[in-house]
DNA sequence: GCAAAAGTGTTGGAAATACACCCATGT
DNA sequence: ACATGGGTGTATTTCCAACACTTTTGC
């Protein structure tokens, strides 16, 4: 196994020096994992590999295979990197600027995944991979304290216009939890009482009838995402100009 | 001038074959430029270079070069096909898939452009550049009508919450106009009256007292968009699950 | 009984919608 | 005079924001 990597490194060395003497642009992607825990908004790191960025930290991306396609190349990086799949995975947007990686020209091509941190628990640990508190400013390696923050900002906006923040939560969940979820990823504080009738009315929600336990206070009712409910709804349609 | 065209045609057929035998991936930026004119909304294409492709109608793209930025890719693309600089521009997303590109693996980064149409008479005319409608079912080549179509959705999203429509505007624009190009850009028809009042209320235009002329009705005011006015407005706090 | 979070309704204001008439211009 | 779009106001509804007390559980 640790074998194997090694090789895979070595391999990504060898591409990059080809990519480098050749004057030709590399193609990676590199993967933003959001998770939720201790409500706090976490995201998965690595140390870098890169000499140049000894001990730093660094998100998970490869070069892309000439044989697969962008979002295949995110699956497999994940896949290989966290031993993961079934995952919530998009992609946001390319980074290309010249001077962003210091071996050779590579534009990088930036996913966001989002995924349960107690439903997956990490399987792999190679490169020290670990969870970190978003917040919190890491010392990171190339521009992807840039993509990191992209990123946070793109989740801001497509958590508010897709139920996509279900994905970082487990199953059954209190509204509590959800709640505290959005304001962690939102960095704001939210009424609980309006919060609660927002998504009572969005009708999205399916009733367990199941209780929190083991918590120090009143358990809370415990629901269920229904994606069926959300596709079968009337999307809202336009107007209302925003700015 | 044509001869240079055939040149520039001629080496990205060379790197294309280099990239091809050396298992390299290639990137290029396409731009997807929009225009508003006789109240559709339109889309700068040409005929395609590739002989696969013949006859059909591409989007504005070229590789990318080893010592330029993305960006600076874009706005190249932009400055030699049309002449045209100093127009907003924006990046998509990227386009990856394996098969995309007949005779490489390309990796493509869409861009979105705006451009006023009659203010930006078009300069140039290689590849028969025009104007096409974006409703209108062209035959396109390579995934662009997946990119038209990505690049058209990225529109209709972005001109409801930041003030991009202008730039396909003229300076002194009337209120009709302004409508006339929102409801061709989202596909809707909109209440002339509440749209006034949106627009009004949002303390953005600034009334030039000057008239439209040549028009065979009463001819409406003429406003400017203030971006300084933009600016220093707040901007509207999150919040409002909005699925 | 105390701490801690669950659960619940109402009200006022703001914004969105729906809708109809008179006005200014060119022909 | 008439056709065309410019310009305006009001009533209704819907959505959001603010806010306080009772309930259930663990300790």
């Amino acid at each position: 196994m640790l074998a194997s990597k090694l090789q895979e490194r070595k391999d990504v060395k060898t591409v990059l020096r080809q990519l480098k003497s050749d004057g030709v642009i590399g193609i990676s992607v590199d993967c933003v994992i959001f998770g939720f825990d201790d409500n706090e908004l976490k995201v998965l790191m690595i140390k870098s590999d890169m000499e140049q960025f000894e001990g730093k930290w660094s998100l998970l991306g490869d070069l892309v295979h000439r044989n697969e396609d962008l979002d295949e190349a995110a699956y497999r990086i994940l896949k290989e990197r966290t031993g993961m799949s079934d995952v919530y995975l998009e992609q946001v947007r390319a980074f290309g600027d010249v001077i962003r990686h210091p071996a050779a020209r590579v534009v990088t091509i930036a996913y966001c995944s989002l995924i349960n941190i107690r439903q997956h628990r990490l399987e792999k640990h190679d490169n020290e991979l670990q969870w970190h508190k978003v917040s919190m400013g890491l010392d990171m390696a190339f521009d992807h304290p840039r993509i990191l923050n992209a990123c946070h900002e793109w989740l801001q906006k497509r958590v508010q216009e897709h139920p996509l923040g279900f994905s970082l939560l487990p199953q059954k969940f209190s509204l509590r939890e959800l709640q505290n979820l959005y304001e962690a990823i939102l960095e704001v504080k939210l009424d609980r009482r309006n919060f609660r009738k927002k998504f009572f009315s969005m009708n999205l929600l399916d009733d367990t009838n199941e209780y929190e336990f083991d918590v120090p206070h009143r358990p809370g009712k415990l629901y269920k995402f229904n994606y069926e409910k959300y596709l079968s709804q009337e999307r809202r349609k336009f107007m209302g100009i925003d700015f």
